[in-house]
DNA sequence: GTCTATATCCCGATAGAC
DNA sequence: GTCTATCGGGATATAGAC
């Protein structure tokens, strides 16, 4: 296990104050503060507060666009690659549950880095709803518009960093299989 | 039609800004310049930005559980329930757009407002997981953990506001009609 | 690598003229 | 009801000592 550098400590510290309260309501005298130094001492690590934000979110970003690629890529149905984006997002967000937050509610915040952020969430949503059009079109799914089934799914999936830490003796695994019972096949007996 | 009052006017407009920014990134400077006065002009008629927040947030809050109220008493199943909750969230979310996202994003910021929201949220979550439990125990629902169900359902509903104004055209109603069958049936053939 | 001191700017809010 | 002027405080960020 690598040691932690101070920059990495840095994003770590900020990324849970920003699930808390929101980039814009953060401090840079918080998030030194949390660390037992004083504000000016970050800037020998970082360069500004947006770098901060940069850092944790486009990195999650291009994770999640990674791992799409392969997913859609492999040569199996609908229903599995489905299955395959949930285990995805319960992995990503459990493994970094203070930077979902970001990655869902501070994007907006974020500079020259934002319109990159755009596309790749873009492209992500696309690659997603083509999944979902190709289910309808094989037969494998009902014929529901893929945006509303895109929007319920996505959105559960998006919002899981809010609900995985209430849960601490939680099998992911479980919850995994329980998420895929439930947004593919409903909760009507 | 009521005249709309200057006051109302203001909550209007900073909810629309606080979507887009979130509270803590908006000025009274620039919740005045959206309506054209000088921002000390604004106090004439509120006493603070908390005060504004408050407004868009208390009164979205009591009323689901107002209506959440009416859906408990009524003697039908936990479906026709649920389907219920579905065109409520559906309603008010198309009506308050901007301010459901204050409600979903911004409570956090309340000050001594705070306690009293997270109450009337955690009394409407409370209400939503018994009917849950109680369609499981009649055999309505299957039996997956009524936790995770809730959580699904409840943050497609609550993300609903993000989702609406993209599609202009859409039916409400049949937006409701398809949320109930993605929801409660899944999207599986 | 952290500190103190400070520059520069913008924040919410108030006072008082009109 | 809106304005100008301003207060007091806190924001990000930099300079330079240690």
């Amino acid at each position: 296990m690598k040691t932690e550098t101070r920059k990495e400590e840095i994003i770590r510290v900020a990324a849970k104050l920003f699930k808390e309260k929101g980039y814009s309501a953060v401090t840079m005298r918080d998030i030194a503060k949390s660390m037992d130094i004083k504000a000016a001492s970050l800037y020998n690590h970082i360069n500004s507060k947006q770098d901060i934000l940069e850092a944790i979110i486009i990195s999650l970003a291009e994770q999640f666009t990674t791992e799409m690629l392969e997913i859609k890529k492999s040569e199996i149905g609908a229903i599995d690659k489905l299955k395959q984006i949930i285990t995805l997002h319960v992995r990503l967000s459990s493994q970094n549950i203070y930077g979902m937050a970001s990655l869902n509610n501070d994007w907006m915040h974020l500079e020259e880095q934002m319109s990159y952020y755009i596309k790749l969430r873009s492209d992500y949503e696309n690659d997603f709803k083509h999944i979902l059009e190709e289910g309808i079109r094989s037969g494998e799914l009902i014929a529901v518009k893929p945006d509303v089934m895109m929007f319920s799914i996505l959105t559960t999936l998006r919002s899981l960093y809010l609900w995985i830490p209430k849960k601490e003796d939680i099998n992911l695994g479980e919850l995994s299989e329980n998420l895929s019972l439930i947004l593919l096949n409903g909760i009507n007996k």
